[in-house]
DNA sequence: ACCTGAACACCGTTCAAGT
DNA sequence: ACCTGAACACCGTTCAAGT
């Protein structure tokens, strides 16, 4: 990250009104475009020239800030954890348990509305380093529970890859039917509860024994429940 | 799935010599290929074209088959997952808690070496028979704990997301660097520690105090740790 | 029923040139 | 230091035609 110039880190042009016969941008205004159509329409939509003309500017121009596609969606992911570490920055000395509950939560909620976030988030720590002081956070919830260094990193790194996994798997990219607008969200939820209700009850019993469940389910408590899990063997450990 | 043709399920013509003027295929040799080029070269590197090549036809003869790229990739990842359930689909009746756990190790061996998997693993169950098949496998051992409906759901969405997530985050996609060759992964991690190391130990104690942990860390020992700390809560939840 | 080559409408990335 | 338009080398997908 820091091998690369920051326009706009705190140089004097920050925005004023410019003669204007070229587009100007900067690093986070070409994120914020980034973070905008990601979120309105799915990774795949972000192209480099949808980008551009977004910022009313040449495709070129965008290769001054990034590599390249990859790294841009490396750091739109990592600017979106930002807002996720600001908001848990000072968690306090707390218990915790409840402070990893909090963080990982915090985490989830962020993550879940924007499916295109679970494949680039802590991919990199060299270029993502709101990603580097989350996990480092996380790390220091878990170094106050005493444990030995590798059951500590074990322990953050399970946290994580729970977060991480579950929240990517919930809010995975949808089909491109419902990318496309032909079907809506809820029909195709209704299409997957109707599919697995008509399987065969003798060869899938625990699908028919928590159909109900499914149907109409809440993500987030799904996430809890399966967090709390994960959290009571860790306070298990530390207990012992 | 069944609502496309199958050609090759239990036809005459299983690969006779013909008169081959035109390459043949059926959905199994599409799909091994596919795997074969994603195992050797990643998730980027499947192109239509790359795939048609080897199978030695034209690039529109794959669409016979898959209804394009993404359902490829869907039935590629469920392919690697069929391998999976073959080798624990008899399960049999020990200890749920131990079989959960078999289940899960068998499935991150399957995945860690698989960069390209996570992403499409368990994405469409009207598509990914296997998966759907390994997701009721796992509920079941799952049901034999004798929690409620909602807690088995929770349970069984945890471990699965778990592994995922984890395998997942583990095997990422390598940098282009790593994928064309021009860094090992080993010149690569060494990169990482190092930079890991050269980080301010005031403004980051957790890093510093693991980094021994990581230098050289063993992935698969990393998953079990977290693994079972959440099997742990687990069981202290079925024997309330 | 299954395969083909060519064509279409895109992509990411680069580059020489501008300001 | 930062932006531009045009060009290059690709893509996934479709289609009319073949066998």
């Amino acid at each position: 990250m820091a091998t690369r110039p920051q326009p706009g880190d705190a140089s004097s042009r920050s925005r004023g009104p410019r003669t204007r016969s070229r587009a100007s941008h900067s690093l986070e205004s070409v994120l914020a475009a980034a973070v905008a159509i990601l979120d309105e329409s799915g990774a795949q939509r972000l192209t480099i020239r949808a980008l551009a003309a977004r910022l009313g500017g040449g495709v070129a121009s965008v290769y001054w800030y990034v590599s390249g596609r990859d790294e841009l969606l490396d750091l739109a992911a990592d600017s979106v954890l930002g807002g996720v570490l600001e908001a848990v920055a000072d968690i306090g000395d707390g218990d915790p348990i409840d402070n990893l509950r909090t963080i990982a939560v915090t985490m989830f909620d962020a993550i879940v509305d924007r499916p295109w976030l679970g494949a680039y988030v802590l991919r990199d720590t060299a270029t993502q380093i709101h990603s580097l002081q989350l996990y480092e956070l996380i790390g220091e919830q878990v170094m106050r529970l005493e444990l030995t260094p590798r059951q500590s990193f074990h322990a953050t790194s399970a946290v994580v890859g729970f977060v991480i996994g579950t929240a990517a798997d919930m809010g995975q990219e949808p089909p491109e039917a419902v990318v496309s607008g032909e079907m809506s969200k809820e029909e195709y939820m209704a299409g997957a509860t109707a599919q697995w209700r008509a399987l065969d009850a003798a060869r899938f019993p625990y699908i028919h024994h928590i159909i109900d469940e499914f149907d109409g389910h809440d993500d987030r408590d799904q996430f809890i429940g399966g967090l709390d899990l994960l959290l009571t063997g860790l306070r298990l450990q530390a207990e012992r």
